[in-house]
DNA sequence: AATTTATTTAATAGTTCTATTAAAAACGGG
DNA sequence: CCCGTTTTTAATAGAACTATTAAATAAATT
């Protein structure tokens, strides 16, 4: 790939992530590029290409963090996917705002994570082992009763949600980058331990 | 205040709650609101003050909604918390998502959120309140140790995401109004499990 | 070196959008 | 009914944005 290509590339991941699509425009991308604005047609044609090429992208991410690892008990699975669920986006903070802003704003744009869902039929699989997984704790009084998504949502909710709000959060409270990172690794902790004791684990 | 005036302010609160601001035009307002586009302008001037009013206004539903309920208990304040603020949002569905959306997109708004919480000074004494509480609880061992911006941020991030995923959770499976309203009194219930079970109260 | 191919630029067609203006229509009080 | 005021309309200035085109430049190939 050309240089220049990935320039527009990175300029548009940029941009989108930081305004949205509606707030970036062909000329914006150009010169943050440091490029013709024409240039950036000739690489993707249009404006809505470039912008699907990204929002897959980043997509993907997401979904490729949501993985079961095997072999581990329950505990151990909850500890490790709230773990690698808040590095992966401790790296990639803007990701989730922007995907749910597309995804609520266009609803055009829907079909495109059903696709990407359904391409790879194993997180299915992933959610079927999970399910299991928590029904059998449940039977065997290890956790209190509760449905297999409303836990899913109460982590998620505990853990996207941290990211969602952490733009007003550092600008409200005037945190700098250090604040930040010390903040998510404390929010992390406090979200582990309302989620075990809020199930009655442990 | 004259028909076509709250026309116009009923067609733009319903467009830029569902499309946000960049994305909708005072054309699109007109249309909806039936009327000549230069009338939008003749009212409001600019789309921006336009925009202004519609988005103090909803904040300040939001805000009205967190208050601390006098003489209740801890517990019986914290649960009353989650229903009205459940209830004021079940009716207000789309204000979370509007809100975050513009507040995270333009930071030049962020000030118009300060002056209106700073108006109302009695908030900082809500919260004052509520940490007192909350410190006197963990000091008589009746919850774990916890900070109350903690809490707090729990006790939200469960609450506010069950709303902003909402568009996309009943899309996605595809539910019906009767399910949402259902899945949003089973949520609320969740939610307050999870909180209560998880501080160690009861 | 000559020629083909790929990249970059400037120019611009064609939309759309905000905001204003001047004129027309509707309204209200005397 | 007349006259001043308010409301509404059509027209449009002026800016911005997407996408295309044709020409210019750079790179690659023979």
């Amino acid at each position: 790939m050309k240089k220049t290509e990935s320039d527009i590339l990175k300029a548009a991941e940029e941009l989108f992530l930081e305004k949205g699509y509606e707030a970036t425009s062909t000329t914006d991308i150009a010169k943050v590029a440091g490029c013709n604005q024409a240039l950036v047609h000739y690489y993707f044609r249009t404006k809505e290409k470039l912008f699907t090429k990204i929002f897959t992208e980043k997509f993907k991410i997401i979904l490729g963090s949501l993985k079961l690892e095997k072999d581990f008990d329950f505990r151990a699975s909850l500890n490790h996917f709230i773990d690698t669920y808040f590095e992966m986006l401790t790296h990639n903070r803007k990701i989730p705002f922007f995907l749910i802003n597309e995804l609520i704003m266009r609803e055009d744009r829907r079909p495109i994570i059903r696709a990407a869902i359904s391409q790879e039929m194993s997180y299915l699989q992933y959610y079927t082992e999970w399910d299991k997984m928590i029904k059998d704790e449940i039977s065997k009084g290890n956790i209190r009763q509760i449905e297999t998504m409303d836990l899913t949502l109460n982590v998620l909710s505990l853990i996207i949600f941290t990211f969602i709000s952490l733009p007003l959060y550092s600008d409200f409270f005037e945190k700098d980058e250090n604040e930040i990172s010390h903040y998510l690794q404390h929010r992390k902790e406090e979200v582990k331990k309302l989620v075990f004791q809020g199930i009655g684990l442990e």
